[in-house]
DNA sequence: CTGTTAGCGCCTTCAG
DNA sequence: CTGAAGGCGCTAACAG
């Protein structure tokens, strides 16, 4: 038979006799045929790929991103081309060759703050673009909203009573502008405002991302004059560190400090660290659904479809553990240390 | 000019003139043009990509794992295709329909057991594979060497004078057949008989893999009658859970009870685990150029050429933190906190 | 419903 | 050293 027939078969494509069809399947599965998606491609344009763009793909939270997007994108039958962007260099290597171009339909950029030449490099790729876990004025993203996870954990903090209240944030020199910093910094400025509480520069310190580092600089904190009774921490990993600090230096948590994180890192649940949940691989699965509706859009051209739904906030929700209680701990109003289990 | 020069130009190929070259790029750039890779796949043959197959990409192992293939893939100019393999329904499905087919050039399976069955469909393929982190018969692997890793461990606890050793072990029922288990569990068996101590079975426990697992675990031997001075657990995150669980129970580690896991994960360095250390990134730097040797071999059909070297053991070594003391625990012998800040 | 005919964008002999 | 064909494996109009 011809050849167009067959592709046709294979294609679920119209004007085909069903007979036709399963005479050409039967044969295709007993030569263990499949078409060629490269040419399939080039004919019909479209790759079904999708290029990830990510910092530090050994981080939980990145990882977790990937499995969300993963999950949905392989459903839909696209796949996934890794572009692992850790260091400052590697970055440049990547904006400068892109070497994603002309290999996919969409990139999704992952936690990653895209500076304007960098924007201008990606619209050289002429592909739709996504934010995951990131908000952004040019693409559709996935995020959360930082200042307000801020204030759930600080504002769980200061209803516990406590008032000094020391803030350890983070930056990462691989991620200029990381824009969750900023974010979770106001909401510490905010909330000790709306409570009264002056602004406690001395208990404010900005480290390079990473838990000993962290570590250090709950140290620091510690051997000031008057020390803090609760801490909060950018990020769970950050807040591991601190929590090896104070564990270093016998002191009991809550009962000395408190301390609270952000992410609900899987370890958090394992020490037993309040913090404020993310659902990150749900932000993956998002981000992956904004792609689809994306190649949507390009293939059938609707413009006036959904348009407004580009941009996604997902809750977020304080967890108490075991790491906060009022100041001083009493042992009655100390939560349960392991609240799910 | 024709476009057979421009091709010749932008493949650097013998036979043309500079000048010509300089102009065709020239022009190339000021176009912003590049090649369509599937186009040139097609004439030419051979995907410049492979597949990675990766079961847990959220943790912190398979994550850099990743990071390690990627670096050196990515300098050869070679794309990543990811696929998520988690759960036993993922697997099923991405060795029915073996997704990758005809866009690869190769498979890297990342610590990932693969069975008979798995391995014929995978031969369907017609591609070279290889596997990181985890020994094959059938292909080019790297990994270490899980009994004697497992002896380090061990070794040490015996050496610092602890004859009544438990050890916490892990299944995961999404990588049935992990091959690190029974190296280490062996090294356990072979250890302790060595040192002519009787396996205690009553210290021992199988688990589920994940940190809280291993912490209930751990709960469980604390609650036994003669309780270990002692702990070897199989990997740094379950040893982590084991921690929390001593914590909670306000044991002094070391003096207490010592604990020793395997990897070097980094949060084992922020609590001062003494650990074993296993490269993995480095590990998936090998593997990529198991990868690159395979697709060149695939090339040039030169199978005479280092055909030997495709089974890659790299070293562990036990890094002493502070989790781990004689029995009783000797201040004076304690080794310093944090050896390598 | 099915076969024919063009390409998709590139590389590669083969003559100039 | 360069240009002119042919083809990689498939799809998409077209006719029958």
């Amino acid at each position: 038979m011809s050849l167009a027939t067959a592709s046709r078969a294979l294609n679920n494509a119209y004007g085909i006799a069903p007979a036709t069809r399963e005479r050409v399947l039967a044969t295709a599965r007993r030569l263990d045929y499949v078409v060629s998606p490269d040419a399939a491609r080039l004919a019909r344009g479209g790759t079904r790929r999708v290029a990830l763009v990510v910092p530090h793909i050994d981080r939980w939270f990145f990882g977790a991103m990937v499995a969300g997007i993963e999950e949905v994108l392989a459903k839909a039958d696209v796949d996934l081309l890794l572009y692992h962007v850790g260091g400052t260099d590697d970055r440049k290597k990547f904006f400068d060759r892109l070497p994603a171009r002309r290999k996919v339909d969409a990139v999704v950029v992952v936690a990653f703050p895209v500076g304007d030449a960098e924007r201008a490099r990606l619209a050289l790729m002429g592909v739709s673009i996504v934010a995951a876990g990131g908000q952004s004025v040019e693409y559709p993203y996935v995020c959360i909203d930082d200042y307000r996870a801020g204030r759930q954990a600080i504002d769980h903090l200061v209803q516990l009573g406590h008032r000094r209240i020391a803030m350890i944030a983070a930056h990462d020199a691989d991620l200029p502008g990381w824009p969750a910093r900023s974010g979770r910094s106001e909401a510490f400025i905010d909330a000790l405002a709306e409570a009264g509480i002056p602004l406690p520069n001395e208990l404010i310190r900005d480290v390079d991302w990473g838990g000993t580092n962290a570590a250090a600089a709950m140290d620091d904190i510690l051997d000031g004059a008057d020390p803090p009774t609760a801490v909060y921490v950018h990020s769970d990993e950050l807040a591991l560190g601190a929590l090896s600090s104070l564990h270093r230096r016998r002191l009991r948590v809550p009962q000395d400090v408190s301390l609270v994180g952000i992410d609900d890192h899987p370890h958090a649940e394992l020490v037993g660290l309040t913090t404020v949940r993310q659902p990150v691989r749900e932000q993956g699965a998002i981000a992956a659904r904004l792609v689809l509706d994306a190649l949507d859009g390009t293939d059938t051209s609707s413009d006036d479809v959904d348009s407004g739904s580009a941009a996604v906030t997902v809750d977020t929700a304080l967890v108490v553990r075991a790491t906060t209680s009022p100041p001083g701990g009493h042992p009655d109003a100390k939560p349960d240390r392991r609240r799910r289990q």
